[in-house]
Parts: C-alpha cells; sequence; structure tokens
DNA sequence: AAACAAAATTGGTCTAGATGACTAAAAAAG
DNA sequence: CTTTTTTAGTCATCTAGACCAATTTTGTTT
C-alpha cells in the first residue's frame, strides 16, 4: 500500500463503521488497544482517530473513551453522501431513471474540472432522481473512463462510492459545491414535471480523492418547491 | 497561562501574520527552527501550525516550506459572516438600502423560531443589498426586540454582530441555513432589477448564541444570476 | 445503602529523536 | 550554454516512551 499508515487505519475503523461493527453511539476501543491491534505508536494511531474526529464520524469524550458519533442529517446533507441515503433520510422511497449513459468525449468544462489528460474519455451519465415518485431532480454527472473500465453499469450506477472503496480502495475526501439559482428549459422541466420557467436550484459539485485527485463532477438541478438544502454552520 | 503550548504558538504565529511581520505569500521559518525559537519539540510546533492550516492561514508545501496562504472567498463563505465582508471578498463595493425598520408583532414563524416568550415584540428589518450598485438580494432580518433595546439603529444596521460582542458581550455560536429555489414577486423583482418570475435564490439562516438561545432569523432571496453559494466540504 | 476515597482507565499534551519523500538550488557533465 | 546529477533544506510520517487531566470504576468506611 502507498498511502501512509494513519489513513489506511483511518480506511478501516471508517469501513467498521459503515459495516455496522461499531454502531452509534458505541464505545469504540480505547487508543492504547487500538494501537496495540494495529501495531502502531499511539501517535500514529491518534492521527487516524482525528482524521475521524474531523470528519464528525467519531467524538472523543476525555476520560470516557472514543464513540461513534450520531450524526444528524444535516451534517450528512453536507458531506459527500448519496441522493439514496438523503431520501431516506427524508422518509422517502427514492428512485432513479436514467436518461443516458454512455462513454464520450469531454467538454472543455469537464477538461478542466477533472484534470483529464489529453485524449482520455468521460462516462457522462444523465438521470432523473425522484422521491416517492415524484421527480425531484436531473442530474449530470461525468467520471473519468479510466476511473471505472473495470466496473459494470450495475456497480456504477446503483452505489458509485461504495464500488469505489471496496474495489478500487479509493475513498472521497473533500468536494466544492456552488450552488444557484435558474430557471427549467423545456425539455429539464418536462423531465421533471414541472413548467418551463419554474425556478430551480442549480448546484455543481466537483469531488476529489484523498490524494486530491478530482474524481466526479456532476451538476444538478432540483425544483425549488420539492427541495432544500440544509446546512449546519 | 492555562492553555496548552500549542495553542499558545498558535496564537503567537497568528498574531505575526496579522500585525503583518509575516505578509502573504511569504515563507515562514521552517519547523525545526521555530521550534527551536519555541523551545518546544517539533511535533508540539506542527500541532500549532496544523491548526492554523486547517484554518486556511497557512499552507505547507512538501520540500518548500511553510506559507501565509491567500484566503480564498469560499472559506469565508463557510463561516457565520456578513454580508459586507462577502462583497469586499469578491472585489466589489457593498451598499445597503433599507426598506423598512420597525418594532412590531412577530408572525408565527418568528415566535416558533426564535422561541419568543408571548407577548415579546420583535424587530424587523427589510432591506435590500447590492455589490457596485447592482442589487444582489432581499433580505429580512428579524430579532428580539429585549436583545437590541439598548442599541442605536445605526449600530444594529451597520454592524449588528460586532455590536452584540462588544456591547453586550454576546457571542454567535452556530447556525443553521435552509436553502431552496423560488420565483421573484412583481414586488421583489422591482426591489432586485429583474423582471417577475425569474429564478431566486431562497435562504433562511437561524443564527444562535453560544449559549444555545436563537437571536436572529433572516429569510434572504439571492437574484440567481448574480450571485452563488460556495461550500467546500 | 450511601458516601467518600483511592485506583484504574482514557484521552490530551509533549518530548527527542529517526527515516523518508519531495523541491529547489548548486555543481558537474556534456 | 544546456542538460543532468548531486546536495542541502524542507515537510511527512512514525516511534516509544512520559506525564497530565477528566472520568469511571472499585474499594472502604460510615
Amino acid at each position: 500500500m502507498g498511502s501512509p499508515v494513519y489513513i489506511q487505519i483511518h480506511n478501516q475503523l471508517r469501513e467498521n463503521i459503515e459495516n455496522d461493527k461499531w454502531r452509534v453511539g458505541q464505545k469504540i476501543p480505547a487508543e492504547r488497544e487500538l494501537a496495540n491491534q494495529f501495531n502502531v505508536s499511539r501517535m500514529t494511531l491518534r492521527q487516524a482517530i482525528q482524521a475521524l474526529v474531523d470528519e464528525g464520524i467519531l467524538e472523543r469524550r476525555v476520560g470516557s473513551g472514543t464513540f461513534v458519533a450520531n450524526r444528524k442529517v444535516q451534517e450528512k446533507m453536507a458531506g459527500v453522501t448519496s441522493f439514496t441515503e438523503l431520501m431516506l433520510a427524508a422518509g422517502k422511497t427514492p428512485s432513479s431513471k436514467t436518461i443516458s449513459y454512455h462513454l464520450t468525449v469531454p467538454s472543455q468544462t469537464e477538461i478542466e474540472k477533472l484534470k483529464l489528460p489529453a485524449g482520455e474519455q468521460v462516462l457522462r451519465m444523465e438521470r432523473v432522481r425522484s422521491g416517492n415518485e415524484i421527480p425531484i431532480c436531473y442530474e449530470i454527472a461525468t467520471v473519468p473512463a479510466t476511473l471505472v473500465k473495470d466496473f459494470s453499469r450495475e456497480e456504477i450506477t446503483s452505489s458509485f462510492y461504495r464500488t469505489l472503496e471496496q474495489k478500487a480502495h479509493l475513498y472521497p475526501g473533500h468536494a466544492t459545491q456552488h450552488i444557484s439559482a435558474t430557471k427549467a428549459t423545456e425539455r429539464i422541466a418536462t423531465y421533471l414535471d414541472v413548467k418551463r420557467g419554474d425556478p430551480l436550484l442549480r448546484m455543481t459539485q466537483l469531488s476529489y480523492l484523498q490524494d486530491g485527485r478530482p474524481f466526479e463532477y456532476v451538476h444538478t438541478q432540483y425544483v425549488g418547491s420539492r427541495f432544500e438544502f440544509v446546512l449546519e454552520k
């Protein structure tokens, strides 16, 4: 493995939580014990824990221990998360209809945002996502072709992030979002079952891997009357 | 001094930057040298540096050194900040026109959001804020009357947060924002110099003091084509 | 059973090193 | 003069301890 030990441990700890080995509110083993288990110094282990604390995944209490944090919906909202999770958190049944899915030549914006080498193709997916069968957003997601060449269509469309982690051992780091307002074009209005000109919340998100490489560029338009962002500051 | 050494060093380093001893883009002394100067181990000094890096104040370059960062607009955006700062950061001249300003009876929403006791009045302010004389948003801000009874109108409209801290010794803690899209009504379109029905970014923000009391409820509508939120995650 | 005291546990801070990886500048080679 | 190699400086990671402060657990006394 190339990455630093503390990043590797960070990822393993996170998987323990995602696989429900450690549940929300539960206390995880003490630093000294984990350092023993992973056979590293306590300082190194603390680096891994610190990263998870910064992400809001763990919570420390002096004298008590380290606990799996009870993440709020809003916090998930702020993180790199999936539409599916968002809908479930809101008590709605998520569904998704793919409009298009193909390998193609990237646009200039995509080349710049994803820092694509000359000639590299991208996988571009166009989707309408719904909650309880009501369209919520229209989304265009673009990823470098090389990144997903070993993945099946199913693995990409249904749980891209999970596949990335489990099959390629690549982990999302940070992301930037730009949010503004726009109005629905005729075509998008049809997809979203609104009137042409209706207000939409427009978001572009550029997601990066932990090593800093951009790996996904998503442009999403949400129906203004059916969706809102909630941010905790 | 009670606080940990690395916090004390952190504060001293920050003062060096604020006092322009170290300028933007300039390289600061190497970790080993600073560790010597402060007479601490390198690990401790790195903790101080790390805190400043997390705050976006410093920037490390492997093999080169540590530099005073050129802080970006997006980072300021993420905090509880003022419109004025935002505009200045974007290189625009901020201005603001007050549409109305009066003590009045709160709406049901305001009572709930601000947790107002029965019979308490609120100060409600209606404003249009501009950058370089171009309207950017229309805003209605509401604060409990008791909170601002000792403040002058000038103190409230020009620098409310500063006045809160300096005169009442109250400090803003966290805030929640709800962001969605809507369209301009005839009246708001006039204020913002757009067409009726044009898309607006609608934000409601509820701000809390450090002790958890809500103290300000703001409803803002931004012109979609002139403003965007940038979020770093 | 309750109250208090002592001990054990846990995260927080700090030391004094070592080694590695990366960068930029200087030196050497062509 | 240009290119390549070397070298010195820098941050990144990691170790194996130490002591401190907050909290919980355990033991003892009342």
